[in-house]
RNA sequence: GGGCGUUUAGCUCAGCUGGUUUAGAGCAUCUGCCCUACAAGCAGAGGGUCGGCGGUUCGAAUCCGUCAACGCCCACCA
């Protein structure tokens, strides 16, 4: 064996071996299920570092159930991504010079599913290379027939259930790609901008404001280019500065419409200048008012937010139309620019305020009245908020209650439907010869269809009544919605929809029952996944989940933080700081890559992640690989066990189930960065740094068989324990223990018997003893320089075990009463051992290092007598603790008369 | 504007319902070692008035109040 660990040819030898003895492959039967589904990453997606969290940590859950005996199964598969991939379809289909609006549908979905096909799925191969134990025959596609399937149903089932409804309402745009988005895909953003002050001359002949004497009102607004679509101007009834306004009419300044002054207690009071413009088509708030009093709505943009002043009057033409056709943002800089000639800006600020982006094409969203599809979300709020709220579903940590919590309580409908071609295309069929005669807006809801397939739609079409339907059915031609429903309305049914055979099953609760796989499998385990998708999607999937299955789509759900680079930056391509994993794989192994991200990965803190944690991985993975050729090297003799081995054995017996409890403890409490130091500290510090020692037999000496074997068997519990955060070399070794039968392997022994037993704290803290004594020779030692080799005498009040002798390379002496030569002193508890070195000994540092020892004590004795003569802390502290104040205050007055005696002598 | 969270050694963090020998770990640092598993290693050491102030208590890193800094989420002030 080298004397390093080389991952490369192990890690791929050991996956393989997994893949070929399906071993991650799962099927219902009677142990305990654990099921957890993957956060589908994009399909066309590549690793980075939020995954290998991700994954790793998944992995790690997974792995544990499995060698507990449990059927683990981890499903495997990726998301559409719906809005991501058409914006990197139609990319690549402008590099070859081809535009989306020259293709039909079908075209285009022809070129969607071929670079799906190129690119999809990579991320999946890339997880094997982490080691990740998924179901890979289960692997599943957002997409494919069955989630499809379950899509589709769920839709027409909603919709049947008046939980969908369609309707034109002001919905966040995205002019670049042309959609409606949900409000969750908006990401609000500061911004330096200006406040633009423009006059509108009122209308009313002699009206000026009685303060200034001006003959026009003025309205402040971020946005002066919707001006265009100015419907009125809006004052607080109550506000005495434009009580001069009432009931007249201004004009919009540079087109020349003439609007009312109305009146709304919505303008806040002292805000600005008190008078605000209402551009119905082009803000949310304006366009309520609009509502509220009846306002036409002037939609001044097209879909791509350019000016269309074809919605402007006729009459007005001649003044707007120079702005036809230009891009929002140069439209802004112009009308200022034209206003500011004429006259018609007071000023201009500057003002900070917040502009909403596009979460996916980072343009700033352009609020549209559109026809769209909606969910009611109180219903679903309604079934989602209890169980969280009352730790059925328990998150961690916890604070994250509070958010999912204020979500819920403020909910609002949720928007479905995107103008996208990729995804599940809307299951509503349109009437042509209605939809010709009235147009979309004006479509009757009565008349639309709502069905599965289009043969389905039909059938509809035939049953409705002459009452319903005024043309006859046999005539009519049907059209389906263009739109395409949001990602998030497939990724919402995942727990549910992996486990279906048929996607229409979802909405029969009687066959999903049926359905052994997802009776089996469902609700699953854990879940893992980032807090920035509480809202789209576990929120969502807790809604489904009560929906269709009648309870929870899994117990726990794992919160990771987000990657950092270490100096707390988020990870980035623009920025050039996010290390490629594959990279970092080849560098440091992937065990040495996953214990690198673990170990700082609390959950829910940001994880600051620097190279030098993949280091201390691989420095760990090397620790482990020379303990085992240490304890492989050795020559086995059938000799009797010696005192020393037989001690070391038992103490380490005790200290592996101690550790082995506390590791379960850690990660039944999702603990999972802890679980992991608390084994590292036990291979490194007890296993290689004290047990290893113990038993170790003289230069060129064999070891006896029953120390040997009990070893091994050490090793075995150890790599179990350590199997589920380091695969690979957890495998490699446990297969180099001894022979093992084809298709065996650690990921399915069981690890139950390393925590079965019980620990003997006596046994446990007279090792301690031990280690306290062997370090304090060391220390001095090290103080005086004097090499290990060089044997030396311990002069100790007590007997002492043998190991003493042989980790601390010394001859006890438990009778000597030396007065004649230089002592080195030091205390363990209350036991006061010396060490005979007569040229080494400088008596002034001996003196200090005893007195700085002394004034310790008798520090730490005048706090437990403070504590002690309080007689109100006698009378109240609880007994227990005012016993153990009295045995600090014996055990400090025994090691200061310890001292005394040792100064003293010194100074003789 | 609301809500949540964080603040403990140079860095990253533990410290659970207040009392466990006057605060712990890993990394980093310093000193000494190539000693027959490992220098990607071994042995040892240094380093913190637990963000500030006030309160409750016999006793506070821990509970309460307040201030400060940082971070996150939500919200239509044009």
């Amino acid at each position: 064996m080298d004397t390093k660990y080389n991952p490369t040819d192990i890690e791929a030898k050991w996956y393989q071996y997994w893949l070929d003895n399906k071993l991650f492959h799962s099927e219902p039967d009677g142990r305990e299920p654990f099921t957890v589904v993957i956060p589908p990453p994009n399909v066309t997606g590549v690793l980075h570092m939020g995954h290998v969290l991700n994954e790793t940590i998944q992995d790690v859950l997974v792995r544990r159930a499995r060698l507990q005996g449990k059927n683990a199964c981890w499903v495997p598969g990726t998301d559409h991504a719906s809005i991501a991939t058409e914006a990197k379809v139609i990319k690549r289909l402008k590099e070859q010079g081809i535009n989306k609006s020259d293709l039909t549908r079908e075209q285009f979905l022809k070129h969607a599913w071929d670079w799906t096909d190129e690119h999809g799925g990579i991320i999946l191969k890339q997880l094997r290379q982490l080691g990740c134990s998924c179901d890979w025959d289960r692997t599943a596609f957002t997409m494919d027939e069955t989630r499809s399937k379950a899509v589709i149903s769920v839709f027409c089932d909603l919709y049947r259930k008046g939980l969908i409804y369609r309707g034109l309402r002001m919905v966040n745009w995205d002019p670049e790609r042309q959609t409606a988005l949900s409000d969750e895909e908006v990401i609000y953003h500061d911004e330096h901008s200006k406040f633009y002050y423009l006059k509108y001359k009122v209308v009313e002949q002699g009206v000026t404001n009685p303060e200034t004497g001006a003959d026009y009102a003025i309205v402040a607004t971020t946005r002066p280019e919707t001006i265009f679509g100015d419907i009125a101007v809006c004052i607080n009834p109550k506000e005495e500065k434009n009580q001069w306004l009432k009931g007249k009419h201004v004009i919009v300044p540079g087109v020349g419409r003439e609007i009312p002054i109305i009146e709304d207690r919505y303008v806040e009071i002292g805000f600005g200048t008190g008078c605000l413009k209402v551009t119905p088509a082009h803000d949310v708030n304006d366009y309520a008012l609009g509502q509220k009093y009846d306002l036409k709505t002037i939609d001044i943009f097209t879909a791509d937010a350019h000016l269309n002043m074809d919605t402007v009057e006729e009459d007005l033409q001649a003044n707007v139309r120079q702005y036809h056709g230009m891009d929002r943002f140069d439209c802004r800089k112009q009308i200022v620019e034209d206003l500011q000639s004429l006259g018609l800006v007071e000023k201009i600020e500057d003002y900070d305020n917040k502009v909403g982006y596009s979460e996916r094409t980072n343009v700033p969203i352009e609020p549209r009245l559109s026809l769209q599809w909606f969910i009611r979300m109180q219903h679903f709020a309604d079934i989602a908020l209890p169980p969280v709220m009352n730790d059925e579903i328990v998150f961690y940590p916890t604070k994250y209650k509070n958010t999912y919590r204020n979500w819920l309580e403020g909910i609002k409908d949720w928007c479905i439907s995107r103008q996208l071609w990729w995804g599940h295309r809307i299951p509503a069929y349109y009437i042509k010869e209605v939809l010709d005669e009235v147009g979309a807006e004006a479509y009757p809801e009565d008349l639309i269809i709502v069905a599965p397939s289009l043969e389905e739609a039909q059938q509809q079409l035939a049953n409705l009544s002459p009452a319903t339907c005024h043309l006859s059915p046999a005539t009519c031609h049907l059209i389906q919605d263009e739109g395409a429903l949001d990602t998030w309305f497939s990724s919402w049914l995942w727990p549910i929809s992996l486990f279906l055979n048929d996607g229409s099953e979802i909405t029969n609760h009687q066959s999903a029952i049926n359905n052994k796989q997802l009776s089996y499998y469902y609700p699953t385990a854990d879940l893992v996944t980032g807090p920035d998708i509480i809202f789209f999607w576990v929120a969502r999937m807790i809604m489904a989940g009560y929906e269709y299955m009648g309870q929870m789509p899994f117990k726990h759900v794992y919160f990771t933080g987000i990657v950092r680079d270490k100096l707390g930056r988020k990870m980035s391509k623009s920025l050039g700081n996010s290390p490629d994993p594959l990279e970092l794989i080849a560098r440091y192994g992937a065990d040495g890559v996953r214990m690198g991200i673990l170990l700082s990965a609390p959950a829910g803190n940001d994880i600051l992640y620097d190279d030098a944690l993949c280091e201390q991985g691989r420095n760990f993975c090397n620790k482990i690989w020379n303990c085992f050729r240490m304890v492989k090297s050795l020559e086995v003799q059938n000799i009797p066990q010696p005192a020393t081995a037989k001690e070391a054995t038992k103490w380490f017996r005790n200290k592996l189930n101690e550790a082995a409890a506390e590791i379960d403890d850690l990660m039944n409490k999702y603990r999972l960065s802890e679980a992991l130091m608390a084994i590292y500290k036990l291979y490194t510090d007890e296993f290689s740094g004290w047990y290893l020692e113990m038993i170790k037999p003289a230069y060129q000496q064999p070891i006896d068989a029953t120390t040997y074997e009990c070893t091994l068997a050490f090793f075995d519990e150890m790599l179990r324990l350590l199997h589920p955060f380091m695969p690979f070399i957890t495998e490699e070794l446990w297969h180099n223990i001894k022979d093992r039968k084809d298709g065996e392997s650690i990921s399915i022994s069981n690890y139950q018997l390393a925590i079965n037993n019980q620990q003997s704290a006596t046994c446990l803290s007279q090792m301690e003893f031990i280690k306290e004594i062997v370090a304090g020779v060391r220390n001095i030692r090290a103080s005086k320089n004097i090499p290990p080799k060089e044997k030396l005498t311990l002069i100790s009040p007590i007997g002492l075990s043998e190991l003493v002798n042989k980790l601390a390379n010394v001859d006890v002496d438990t009778n000597l009463q030396p007065v004649t030569c230089n002592l080195s002193t030091f205390i363990i508890g209350t036991t006061e051992f010396s060490i005979p070195l007569d040229n080494f000994v400088n008596k002034d540092e001996e003196l200090k290092k005893l007195e700085a020892d002394l004034a310790h004590q008798e520090g730490f004795l005048r706090g437990v007598m403070a504590k002690l003569n309080n007689e109100r802390f006698v009378a109240n502290a609880k007994p227990e603790v005012v016993e153990l104040e009295r045995k600090k205050k014996a055990d400090a007055e025994q090691r200061i008369a310890t001292l005394q005696l040792a100064i003293s002598a010194l100074n003789k």
